[in-house]
DNA sequence: GTCTATATTGGGATAGAC
DNA sequence: GTCTATCCCAATATAGAC
């Protein structure tokens, strides 16, 4: 299976079996989550053969695995790019700037217009199926941001921290799921990125107050 | 249906048909999410008919309406009352006051050990399903809660505050569908509370942040 | 109000031709 | 690597006896 740069428009019938799959699916995961989707909606939305999707993924699981890998992948060099760029010396290093290079891949990098909402649609699923495929794809990246945040936190304790990036965690998932407030309207890309800007002060003010 | 007060023992054979349904329905639907879960399932583990299920709640999607609405009611109770209290004449009305009146049902109120994490549960599930439901049980009592922060708050304008509130929601579910961060060992009762206290600073922090 | 039995549909997965 | 056809099982829902 390719792993390479993800860019998946909606339904291009001239890209490969496995990618027209995967768009397709990352597409009816996010809109009826996992057990909900069929993979027979799957390969008629693909325009693919039922048979297709097992040859290329083995299992629905593996179909699954394979959509988060995608977009789980460029999401986290996007972000380990970002904190790179802040760790260098001479740059601003501060709270505010890592966590914006935590939300970068919603903000800046042009991975896709709106579909990392896999990982926002994804989060919400019960624990036992998908937990350990979210650690695995971004716990270690998750665990750098942590640690950068440690040193320029020093007054919190580990656990203080860990409790407060779960909160920040908690926040991005639920905006990415649900990319508005119950009574506003729908948002669009602009909307979309000042939203994350309004969450990253939010966010910054909680993970800033006093231990 | 009765919609009396909620006490579900994890499996009370004495119990009412319905009320067994109703709580190993909202068991599994917790553990397994709403589509994963059969009611073939559920009638097994409440020690019931299937044809049972149906002939008391018509449906699935009406046995998840009712295992929402038995949890629902209380909580919307519970987060008035304590609303009502601090808007009593003479009570200390402030922002981390609000805050923890919603969040009283998961601290104070004795409703059930763990079980409200239905609410956290199901509003990760799809939108199309849930959302009517979640805005029907939930949206009027958050509504008065907003308004209540709004005349604390009166720097920021109403859509910084429904984003602000969106964020608060998305912490909470958060933290109501997985209960520790993921170092973290699971917790008990007591961790439980501190971890909303931890919460309710971290939020109140984010609230009160400069607009 | 509770059971047995069943109608009906749709699911994941695979065998085997091409 | 892609198709057809099929196996086998599980699902929701209902009919009808008791």
């Amino acid at each position: 299976m390719k792993t390479s740069p993800i860019s998946i428009p909606s339904t291009n019938l001239e890209a490969s079996t496995q990618d027209r799959i995967l768009a397709a699916a990352e597409r009816l995961f996010v809109d009826q989550g996992f057990a909900a989707t069929s993979l027979r909606a799957i390969a008629e939305a693909a325009n693919v053969n039922l048979a297709a999707a097992h040859y290329h993924f083995g299992s629905k699981q593996g179909l699954l695995a394979a959509t988060l890998h995608a977009r789980a992948t460029p999401v986290n060099e996007c972000r380990l790019a970002a904190l790179d760029r802040l760790e260098a010396p001479g740059a601003q290093l501060n709270v505010t700037a890592v966590i914006g290079a935590y939300f970068q891949p919603f903000t800046h990098c042009e991975l896709d217009q709106s579909l990392p909402r896999i990982i926002g649609r994804v989060a919400g699923e019960p624990q036992s199926l998908i937990r350990p495929l979210l650690e695995r794809e971004f716990k270690p990246v998750t665990d750098r941001f942590i640690r950068a945040l440690q040193r320029l936190l020093p007054n919190l304790t580990e656990e203080d921290l860990q409790w407060r990036f779960h909160f920040v965690i908690g926040a991005m998932i639920h905006l990415l799921a649900h990319s508005t407030p119950l009574g506003l309207a729908k948002s669009d890309r602009e909307t979309e990125i000042q939203a994350f800007q309004r969450l990253q002060q939010f966010v910054v003010a909680g993970l800033t107050s006093p231990a």
